[in-house]
DNA sequence: ACCAGTTGTCATGTG
DNA sequence: ACCACATGACAACTG
């Protein structure tokens, strides 16, 4: 099986190569550079942008196929799992894409005949049994290729479409929607044949979260993942916008279907933990027994979220988890009065509530205190903000104060320079100064007189 | 293996 | 006394 894969890839190498060399002689005789199909896979170009725009892709049966839409829109080719089985041919699907869009955008830039044998080595194998499923898809474009060019020559838009009708026609395909998935985000295409685990778990990331119930861990694994994969964005059964009783299937579908046989166990000790109080008539003991019980669980969490989940499974709870934890007190206790609960069922049902609610306060506790963590560092910011503001005004003030400075020194020696006594004499500046008392008016000071008694105006020789 | 962040749970305090 | 809620502390889990 290994050396037939081995003989595969080879056997796709050489024709990979083989198109290359084509390709390169192409470029040289036309003297034009062509983007090699490599390129064009880096380019991620859709290839449903080069369709003519007369041809809507909306309305177009291609988007009806699942292998279309994926060789349409697969943009990086590159990332099919080339390691699993039959899908690295796949890898040359861009390739004749390129061809396609060739032809669809300048047919005279590579002569039909050459496209007709580019396409020849991927055309279908004389020998069936040495064909991968990709393989066969791959023929299958350029076998379309090869027959539009013998049927339309001329119009490279025919072409196109005739290898759309071509493929489209699902009727025996394996890629029909009937017997393939195709996940658009991810641009692949997988025949449900091919799905197993290991192909699975490479759309794991992008599955959203389930909700698994009890029987759903009694379907075979590959039935039960191809089922889950089909049905994504899908919520089954118990609805809870906290992860109570949910299960995270990228964490947990695996575990439940690796880990299935120590699920059940742990479902059953789960069980015979608050089972056992069923048997026992002293509530001293049944308590006991609770507790050694949430111990034990506690010791054995294998998972969180779901372990009430299961408990109430366990004890056949008439309601649910949701109901036990969200209704309110009257209609909790109300229901709890007349459903007639024994006492593991009563202990049970109480714990969960209990359990529940604390599991929303101290998300709420949590939610909080990040609020006001955050409000704190905002009031960080502002405070911040403001000193930085108080600081550019300090230095504002600062440099007013020095330009007023300046500008008082000069009015000042400007009227000191002015000012003449009676013989037309000027002020000598270190016996007089001038100055300004509270009503305005400027006096001429002398100055061992001045710090005396400023404002006296009996010592004012002069009134400026 | 280690670590930081997240989450569920329990114990305890408070109104 | 009882209840609901808040919160610190711890352990399990996760990436």
């Amino acid at each position: 099986m290994r050396e037939r894969t081995r003989e595969r890839d080879l056997k796709r190498e050489r024709e990979l190569e083989r198109i290359m060399q084509r390709l390169q002689k192409l470029d040289e005789e036309t003297g034009e550079c062509l983007p090699s199909p490599s390129s064009v896979n880096s380019q991620a170009v859709p290839f449903s942008e080069m369709l003519p725009s007369t041809m809507s892709i909306q309305s177009s049966p291609v988007t009806q196929n699942p292998l279309l839409s994926a060789l349409l829109f697969s943009q990086k080719p590159q990332k099919l799992p080339s390691q699993k089985q039959g899908f690295g041919e796949l890898a040359s699907l861009p390739d004749l894409q390129y061809y396609l869009d060739v032809l669809e955008s300048d047919s005279s830039s590579l002569p039909l005949e050459d496209i007709a044998e580019i396409c020849q080595p991927n055309l279908p194998d004389p020998h069936p049994e040495n064909s991968t499923d990709a393989f066969c898809c791959v023929s299958e474009l350029t076998q379309a290729i090869s027959d539009s060019l013998t049927c339309l020559p001329s119009d490279p838009v025919e072409v196109l479409e005739t290898c759309i009708q071509t493929l489209s026609d699902s009727s025996n395909s394996m890629y029909s929607p009937s017997n393939a998935v195709y996940s658009p985000e991810s641009e692949l295409i997988l025949p449900k044949s091919q799905i197993n685990d290991s192909v699975l778990s490479e759309f794991c990331s992008e599955l959203n979260t389930y909700t698994i119930n009890a029987d759903q861990l009694n379907m075979a694994p590959a039935q039960q993942t191809l089922s889950q994969f089909e049905e994504r964005h899908v919520m089954l059964g118990f609805d809870d916008s906290a992860s109570v009783g949910s299960v995270d299937l990228e964490t947990s579908l695996y575990e439940s279907l690796s880990n299935e046989q120590s699920d059940k166990d742990e479902l059953e000790s789960i069980q015979s933990d608050y089972t056992d109080l069923l048997s026992l008539s002293a509530d001293a003991m049944m308590y006991e027994t609770v507790t050694n019980a949430q111990e034990q669980t506690q010791k054995t969490r294998v998972r969180r979220g779901c372990r009430d989940e299961q408990r109430a499974q366990a004890l056949s709870l008439p309601l649910s988890v949701h109901d036990i934890i969200h209704l309110p007190v009257e209609a909790f206790n109300e229901a709890i009065s007349t459903c007639k609960l024994n006492h593991a069922q009563h202990t049970l049902i109480r714990d969960i509530r209990r359990r529940g609610k604390n599991k929303m306060a101290a998300q709420s506790c949590r939610k909080r205190k990040m609020d006001s963590l955050f409000g704190l560092e905002d009031e960080i910011e502002d405070l911040k903000r403001k000193k930085d503001q108080c600081m550019e005004e300090k230095e504002r003030n600062a440099r007013e104060l020095c330009e007023t400075k300046e500008k008082v020194g000069k009015l000042y020696n400007e009227v000191f320079r002015l000012l003449k006594d009676e013989h037309g004499n000027s002020y000598n500046p270190r016996e007089y100064k001038l100055q300004l008392s509270t009503d305005g008016t400027v006096y001429l000071l002398p100055r061992n007189t001045a710090h005396k008694n400023k404002m006296s105006t009996g010592d004012l020789n002069v009134a400026v």
